[in-house]
DNA sequence: ATACAAAAAAATTTCGAAATTCTTGACTTT
DNA sequence: AAAGTCAAGAATTTCGAAATTTTTTTGTAT
């Protein structure tokens, strides 16, 4: 065990990473970003090559990602990747439309003059974001959509923050992470024009005029175009498919 | 490895029993039941002859415990309980009414007579462990509480179980597991009376006679009568404590 | 008595091999 | 050709010991 250094350790304040932990972390990331094939064979004998790790800690990494459902398993035929589906996208775009409103509404209702500064703040990241990914010619390049996206997750999390419920931000982000696999899937095609900055401008503004119903009116309507897109993408997939 | 057996193995219609399954079930039982102290360490060293098991599976299965929030870990210092508290049962409680108002409306909505059938059924079966536990004198035997606690279960899901969202069911059944834990906790006081029975009756009345506003109202007035039990039990736990 | 350092003991995590189960391919029977 | 049986190889699961980390105890200095 190497990975508890010298500057961790007085006083502790950063988490110890065992090898189970940092190989449950990569595992994640990989099955979200479809590096893994959905529904694909985990292989543990590959897997221990890939990320250097013997076999207690991935089956430990494996088990846990069991219960983050994002991995299933079959007794003594080891462990697969959690399959995909048209289906499954529509039941996960509406339930986590239906917790989201939800948390945006009791957010606006709860939240303090911090909060909406908090807001304001994860706002002004992302239009600021935007705004270099509009002034980006052609293909943007990856560190600024990287980039995007972590400030539009921001956005979203800071949006929610003072709903005063753990368990249903619990609940929409393993809604989230589900999605997360969708939308990785839906990048290798090219999208139609889409003025998300303009949503989101426009969902930041109802949510600062605590406009709770336009609030949840938007972001549904956001949350619905994303679906939108990604189901469009998994159709075109599935219409190469057949033609290959 | 013993546990998958000549009955099972022909046809393969159940599925085979890992050691860390097995060892995973009995811990959640344990956990849910209140067993294992929330909070509490974990210390493997105990849980290895307490489940007759070895580390690997017992790791593995605390992994997945993770996973489902019931267990929480820290690297290189272990595993330990969930913790409980008062503030947490509020969360869940109104979560959790939240979801199954939801999924009740959609089932309601969407439920056909062959799903009608199942709810009849269902509750006849809840209704006569219902009498039969009227029926008992003082403290009644603790089969016919299992049974009546089963048959309960089972009325509520088939209360839900045509809502048509796969994982509308699953994040319910995560919080059902959740405040299964505190409702366990306050079985030890009794309680005032309270006519469960009547509550059952008026929720399949209003769900067969598909009234939707009415059944939702129904059921969250049922789910608030359980968390309003257990939230005072747990308030005399800590005045109990106290005084100790 | 308190604080610090070092050693010992306990606990946790991981390793690598052994045990077990599943899958595949070869062969035989119908 | 299809179905069944068996053995070999591959994959999965578990074991028990070793390695590592944390906690506790002991000893020393102030």
């Amino acid at each position: 065990m190497t990975n508890a250094t010298a500057e961790i350790a007085p006083g502790r304040k950063t988490e110890a990473k065992t090898l189970a932990a940092q190989v449950y972390e990569k595992l994640r990331e990989d099955i979200v970003a479809g590096h893994l094939e959905p529904g694909s064979k985990l292989k543990l004998e590959q897997l221990l090559s890939k990320y250097s790790v013997g076999m207690s800690p991935l089956r430990e990494a494996l088990s846990r990602l069991v219960g983050d459902m994002l991995v299933t398993s079959q007794g003594q035929r080891g462990f697969r990747v959690a399959p995909l589906s048209l289906t499954e996208l529509e039941d996960i775009a509406r339930t986590r439309s239906f917790l989201e409103t939800e948390a945006l509404s009791l957010s606006v209702q709860k939240g303090d003059e911090e909060w909406l500064e908090t807001v304001e703040q994860s706002y002004r990241a992302l239009a600021q974001n935007e705004e270099e990914l509009d002034a980006s010619n052609g293909e943007p390049p990856s560190d600024l959509v990287s980039r995007w996206e972590e400030s539009n997750r921001q956005f979203h999390a800071a949006l929610l923050s003072a709903c005063g419920s753990v368990w249903l931000l619990r609940l929409n982000s393993i809604l989230n992470q589900q999605m997360e696999r969708y939308r990785r899937l839906s990048l290798r095609h090219s999208r139609g024009h889409r003025d998300i900055a303009g949503e989101h401008y426009a969902i930041y503004k109802a949510v600062k005029d605590r406009k709770i119903l336009k609030a949840c009116e938007l972001i549904e309507q956001h949350l619905d175009l994303t679906t939108e897109e990604v189901r469009r993408a998994l159709l075109q997939n599935e219409e190469e498919a057949a033609e290959a």
